[in-house]
DNA sequence: AATAATTATTTCGATATCAAATTACTTTAT
DNA sequence: ATAAAGTAATTTGATATCGAAATAATTATT
């Protein structure tokens, strides 16, 4: 990193590329939390794809559902991509498509017994990874991070 | 996201769910920035894969180039990939495939004067745009973000 | 010098995404 | 009641990615 801002420094010298510096520093501890929970998440033959749906399903409660668009919404997806992702889960029983009593139109998502247990599991493990990820802060240095981070943009 | 954290405390007293907060918060900080940065390059007509290869050909030098390989490791993507981003790029005349001349495998990827130039608009603008994006930090709190992220693994 | 191993790039096959089009149904307005 | 507009989910078409295989050229080994 320090070796980029130099070459722009010389290339660029009107430019003041210490932005990148902080910026980058976001975007790249952004890049290592992403590695890390994927890691946590192929040890269950699962991507974010199918980690975001199940855990939005799972902290509803149990036997709650949600309509495929309100899940799409809830994780800023094309409705397309929501469909592509419960065919998946549902290939692999840890969703089930049941129509909506209310409106013939809608689907209520839920979470097979199967999902509803990997997804507990999953719960567990990925907090962990979290924890394990900022285990070098303090509670107070937790807290500047998450006040300054909340300051950018 | 406190709604989501309540949602936990709630399905899951057992867990200790703050670490997400944290994790969280640096997540959407790298998505606001991800939005942020994008927003400026589809201004030009650029995804993060030509802007990439131009900031990264453009701080070597004027007249400087690099092999397809060297591009695709130095952003850590598969050389397959880098072929696809080349050939677009090439299509639109910003960059040139010219053969090495000290090795007939390889190639040396070049900037056209047009790409030099959009490479040139586009570094100042990516830069204001960082600039804008962490306006609301005083230089000490950009140390100390900067420093508290690198904790972060 | 011939052969094997390595390296550079591209092509191919598979998958995930989005946007637009489609089908089916519901709600609103006339 | 009927038509129009809106909404839910899926299908389709296009694109970007990766990994594996193919192609071509170089370097190392015998």
């Amino acid at each position: 990193m320090d070796s980029i801002l130099a070459q722009w420094r010389r290339e660029r010298p009107d430019i003041d590329p210490s932005p990148m510096a902080v910026c980058g520093e976001i975007w790249r501890a952004g890049e290592r939390l992403r590695q890390e929970v994927l890691a946590n998440l192929v040890q269950y033959s699962l991507d974010f794809a199918g980690f975001d749906v199940l855990l939005t399903l799972r902290r509803q409660g149990k036997g709650e559902t949600l309509s495929p668009s309100a899940l799409a919404k809830d994780m800023m997806l094309s409705t397309s991509a929501m469909t592509n992702r419960l065919d998946r889960l549902e290939k692999r029983g840890l969703v089930l498509r049941a129509s909506d009593p209310l409106d013939r139109r809608g689907l209520k998502i839920a979470l097979t017994e199967e999902g509803f247990s990997l997804a507990n599991e999953i719960v567990g493990s990925h907090v962990r990874t979290e924890e394990n990820m900022i285990s070098a802060l303090t509670e107070i240095e937790r807290d500047q991070l998450r006040s300054l981070l909340a300051k950018i943009r």
